[in-house]
DNA sequence: GTAATCCTTGACGCCGACGTCAAGGCAAGG
DNA sequence: CCTTGCCTTGACGTCGGCGTCAAGGATTAC
């Protein structure tokens, strides 16, 4: 299997797995004219670098997870190293959503206080506002209507 | 005021002043001898941004707050542009935190599973460990010290 | 006078994970 | 032979928010 089949396959580019390379991450066999060459279990080394990306691993902390692999464990995790990453990421991650949560929560308070600042503003500055529209309707036509006096009266 | 000052109450650094004016969003009056001199209004526009920025905004989304005030409002979160931000970001942050604790849990799972698997192998590889350490301690040492048998009998 | 400390503009560096372009090689079909 | 489509290496571009250096002018301290 050359590169562009293997990047079709894994959902990737051919320029992401020479970057990969480039990083020694994954490296490729070649062949006689010069072009890389691949087999299945390159096809899983990389589906394994893809998964992780999607949740956000760096590069680098897929290289765990790809050398197990390699070494001929079933999983990527299979691997004590491996599973220090999992914790490390475990970690930042509930780091990470505490301190956006707590974003979150001031500038929500931060909004709530600024439309409520202007309702005052409003208040103060427009006269004070019926509960009707200013633009009148065919209802309020409707009931200007001399014709319909008579009913109300 | 100079740039040095003012960055320093500002808890930040003269090039970032600079930036921010490069960006259009701080511009600065010039004294005759070419130096950038501010005052106390710019500081509250760079306490705005510096806030929003510490929240995670980027610098365009602070650009509203910033005209908001010196537009002449008591607040930099008084016009409809900045609550409009203030709304998208909080979309924004949901969205996000959605999506980290859905990573959160996949990876936590991933992790459990993994664990899981490393302790089957241990079972089936190791032989059945004993309860104790297999490295003795001075507490095994001192029960089988043939003094404390006479205490012990 | 001169050293130290400010200030100026300009320009390159950084980070991560590639995208994109350039110039050219190799294989296969018509 | 020529085109088409794959492949090769090399190198620069992207994005945001600055850091850092260079070369030189202004001000202040002594």
């Amino acid at each position: 299997m050359r590169i562009g089949e293997l990047a079709e396959r894994a959902g990737t580019t051919a320029r992401t797995l020479r970057y990969y390379e480039s990083r020694g991450l994954l490296p490729a066999r070649r062949a006689v004219n010069g072009y890389r060459t691949y087999d299945e279990s390159d096809l899983r080394l990389l589906r394994q670098i893809r998964t992780l990306q999607d949740f956000g691993f760096d590069l680098e902390e897929t290289r765990p997870f790809v050398e197990c692999l390699r070494a001929g464990h079933p999983a990527g995790d299979s691997c004590p190293a491996s599973l220090a990453v999992y914790r490390r990421k475990l970690a930042e991650l509930d780091g990470l959503i505490d301190q956006l949560q707590s974003v979150r929560a001031q500038v929500g308070a931060q909004l709530a206080q600024a439309e409520a600042a202007r309702a005052d503003v409003m208040r103060a500055t427009a006269p004070p506002p019926r509960c009707e529209l200013t633009v009148p309707t065919a209802q309020d036509i409707t009931e200007q209507d001399p014709m319909n006096e008579g009913e109300r009266t």
